[in-house]
DNA sequence: TCTGGGGTCCTAGGACCC
DNA sequence: TCTGGGGTCCTAGGACCC
């Protein structure tokens, strides 16, 4: 039996969940900015009528263009808890949902005897009327195709934000409105290539000679691209993914920190946020990196320090962990430098409890400590309890200026009503 | 003054083994 | 003078995704 998948995208989502909080920006241009207030990671229709790009830095974005748009820090916690609702609505449409990313599913509509178009607004206008978040739904026999599907969805206004390809003959017609540059699975580098051939459209690519594709576009992984845009299914729904394979914690600073207390400070808090990651996924971690990195948008010399350690036996314990992470970052660290960026990754990840420890090895398998530190802070929220080398006075941390309240997530910041 | 963070998969190439 | 070939495993780096 053919496959038949449905994509469901919110529409600039993390600016949808601003606007739901606060319904005088509907039509209004709205800018969400990455940690730090570095760049507009997500933005809305009129903020890209505004001239705004994804990715264009805060700091460059001209004085007239500010004055009439919205912007936000990034607020990843209202985001998640909002994605949260969104998919367990999702999942009431069918047995089998992939949650892609944090603003974007696959259903399996396999086999449903529906009106596809039909039942796709149903779930527009089910996820809308729940939660306030806009969504547009693209269907199709692959993946690939649904999303693109979605993304003419998309920008095509008549569509009303849902297009089903299933079936249809002329679906080169459809591939033609589509660039390269927009296919999933197409990035920077193979679009430029593609370019300089004359492969402008998805209908293009669709009837490129497979041989170039194989030795140019990263052998299979671009083949499975062209072979579903074919209408042939070679990416298969992964409705339950495996626990992570690695887990990296980084950030980039406020201001740049030049002296190795400081870097004790911030390596010290990513242990913390990336091993309770791990203890989540009930993992243990059996190799540990350091890295720490200059800024490289300054002309001033420059260093990478990096170093992975292969631990003794997996762990998983904040204490072990921050202690190893501790003594990599003294060899690493090098003094008349000024660090923008530092972070941890653990790796080698083994799931818990399939540990064999030896004579010498402790029993590792309930690091006491731990417990009760994930416990009081899951209870009493993040950093309530801390090791005292993260440090009080955290001159590192992000810049965030324009921070909206935790709107679902905290009491105290909680929406308030008059009528 | 000011440029994000966290992942995955694939390939090429080296080391090593028989 | 002459100097195999094939397989596996690992790592680094590239490209992509959101």
């Amino acid at each position: 039996m053919n496959k038949i998948y449905a994509l469901i995208d919110c529409n600039s989502f993390y600016a949808s969940c601003e606007r739901v909080f606060r319904p005088e920006l509907k039509n209004e241009p709205v800018a969400i900015l990455s940690n730090n207030d570095g760049c507009v990671v997500a933005l809305t229709k009129e903020a890209k009528d505004l001239g705004v790009r994804r990715g264009d830095p805060y700091f460059k974005i001209e004085k007239r263009v500010l004055k009439k748009l919205h912007v936000f820090s990034s607020n990843y916690t209202l985001y998640g808890d909002m994605s949260h609702r969104v998919m367990s609505i999702l999942s009431e449409f069918s047995p089998e949902i992939e949650i892609y990313s944090i603003d974007e599913a696959f259903l399996d509509l396999s086999g449903m005897d529906i009106d596809r178009t039909g039942y796709a607004k149903t779930i527009c206008t089910k996820v809308m009327k729940d939660t306030g978040i806009p969504v547009s739904v693209g269907i199709a026999e692959t993946k690939t195709l649904a999303k693109l599907a979605n993304n003419i969805a998309k920008k095509y206004p008549k569509c009303n934000g849902v297009l089903d390809l299933t079936g249809r003959k002329n679906i080169d017609k459809y591939l033609e409105k589509v660039p390269v540059q927009d296919i999933w699975g197409i990035g920077r580098k193979n679009t430029l290539k593609l370019n300089r051939k004359g492969v402008k459209t998805a209908k293009d690519l669709k009837y490129f000679p497979d041989g170039w594709i194989r030795s140019n576009m990263g052998g299979v992984t671009g083949l499975r691209t062209v072979i579903e845009l074919s209408g042939t299914a070679c990416i298969d729904l992964d409705s339950a993914p495996e626990p992570k394979k690695s887990i990296v914690s980084s950030r980039s600073f406020g201001e740049r920190v030049g002296d190795i207390d400081g870097l004790k400070q911030a390596v010290t808090s990513y242990i913390y946020t990336a091993s309770v990651n791990l203890r989540r996924q009930n993992s243990l971690a059996s190799a540990l990196s350091v890295f720490i990195l200059t800024d490289r948008f300054k002309n001033e010399p420059q260093y990478n320090g990096s170093l992975t350690y292969s631990l003794p036996y997996p762990t998983s314990s904040t204490l072990e962990l921050t202690d190893y992470a501790l003594r990599i970052l003294d060899r690493i660290y090098k003094k008349d430098f000024l660090y923008k960026k530092a972070g941890v990754m653990l790796d080698g990840l083994v799931p818990g409890g399939s540990v064999q420890y030896n004579l010498f090895t402790p029993d590792r398998s309930k690091p006491a400590v731990d417990r009760v530190m994930d416990s009081v802070n899951t209870r009493y929220g993040d950093s309530t309890i801390f090791l005292g080398s993260a440090g009080i006075e955290r001159k590192w941390t992000m810049r965030r200026q324009f921070t909206s309240p935790h709107y679902t997530t905290d009491w105290n910041e909680i929406l308030k009503i008059k009528i």
